[in-house]
RNA sequence: CGCGGGGUAGAGCAGUUGGCAGCUCGUUGGGCUCAUAACCCAAAGGUCGCAGGUUCGAGUCCUGCCCCCGCAA
């Protein structure tokens, strides 16, 4: 078949991989524009951009796909549109433009988490199974029919970076099924339970400040569900501290930490490199962390340089500027 | 030319008005023995990011370059 595909991160490259690796011809890429980004407003190309240039395959980058993508894509002539993560909305007549139809790759198990962060939103949310979904694209937000789920546990300490990497291999492999399922004419929709749909927004930096009165486990769900991502992050003293990987303290505390405030970093070692931090309901013990300036690091390290010490304690609220 | 922090021992950091390069951790060797971050003693380990300049003398002051990181987008 002719596929066009339009993708923008990391997420998309497996799938966009896999459809050039099989019988299927990619006629056309399509990634968002570039824009400023990065320190010193340094132009980044998108992932998809990076691989398309790399093995010499037509771009193209719309600023508006439903308004500048029209003639070109119709010129392409395609049996069908792939998305992973492009990123712009499509209107109707971008969405009747292939003779199969536009289908996306959605990392959750539809009709749970629609929306932006799928991934993040799961792992927070201390799911144990999700999934990636592959979808007819509508004009609503992830409301198409489904074509294809393919599940997947969630493990106990994987962040929403590990997981997408599964996510988008897994999301691969189902797009070449359906692709074939097209061909054969056996292909199924099965319209979405809307009842029972979730939605997420995007996760913004004000959600992944870490509350030091919750559970030991939400905190962790939080760390992870953030990294890579925005990033956990707490204060400590006047600096931000970013906090990437954490792990549930399992045992009981002694008298003397359970009189200490939330936050605070525990007299405990376990030999490893982590710091141990009261919760609302025990501990966690805090693996990688960063500092303003510096470098991921695990954390017992930056007590080297006395950056943090025991009996420090974190804030729970802040403004991030 | 978006704003800002930084490069010093294997790691994390300190280094005041320019005047012998330090701390914590780790490593190596020795001692002690049950102390919930074990402790004590000793040793090894540096081209202070690179290049130039000022100076009797530069980690420190000046100029240029390289690299790392945070914010904002």
């Amino acid at each position: 078949m002719r596929v066009v595909f339009l993708g923008t991160p990391e997420f998309a490259i497996p799938s966009l991989d896999a459809l050039l690796k099989s019988k299927h011809q990619v006629v056309g890429i399509v990634s968002q524009p570039d824009k400023p980004s990065d320190r010193g407003n340094k132009v980044v190309f998108s992932a998809v951009k990076e691989y398309a240039l790399a093995n010499g395959l037509p771009l193209f980058q719309f600023p508006k796909i439903s308004r500048d993508g029209i003639i070109d894509l119709k010129a392409l002539k395609p049996d069908i549109m792939v998305t992973a993560a492009y990123g712009q909305i499509l209107s109707q007549e971008v969405l009747d433009i292939p003779k199969y139809g536009v289908i996306n790759i959605h990392g959750s198990i539809l009709p749970k988490y629609r929306g932006a962060s799928p991934i993040q939103a799961a792992i927070m949310n201390g799911e144990t199974e999700t999934g990636v979904t592959i979808m007819k694209t509508e004009a609503g937000l992830d409301t198409g029919d489904i074509i294809k789920i393919v599940k997947t546990p969630i493990s106990e300490n994987e962040t929403a970076g590990e997981l997408s990497v599964k996510l988008a291999s897994l999301g691969a492999l189902a797009l070449l099924d359906v692709l074939n399922s097209f061909e054969n004419g056996t292909v199924v929709f099965t319209e979405q339970d809307h009842f029972n749909a979730t939605v997420t927004k995007k996760i913004t930096k004000d959600e992944c400040i870490i509350n030091w009165e919750k559970s030991s486990r939400e905190i962790k769900c939080l760390i992870h569900g953030a990294n890579p991502n925005p990033v956990a992050r707490t204060l400590l003293g006047e600096n931000i501290v970013k906090i990437y990987k954490a792990r549930i303290f399992d045992k009981s505390l002694n008298e003397e930490c359970l009189k200490l405030a939330n936050g605070t970093i525990l007299p405990i070692s376990s030999g490893k490199d982590g710091v141990f931090v009261k919760t609302g309901d025990g501990a966690i013990e805090l693996e990688e962390m960063q500092l303003p300036g510096g470098k991921i690091l695990p954390a017992k390290v930056l007590m080297n340089g006395r950056k943090i010490n025991t009996y420090d304690c974190f804030k729970n609220t802040f403004n991030l500027n």
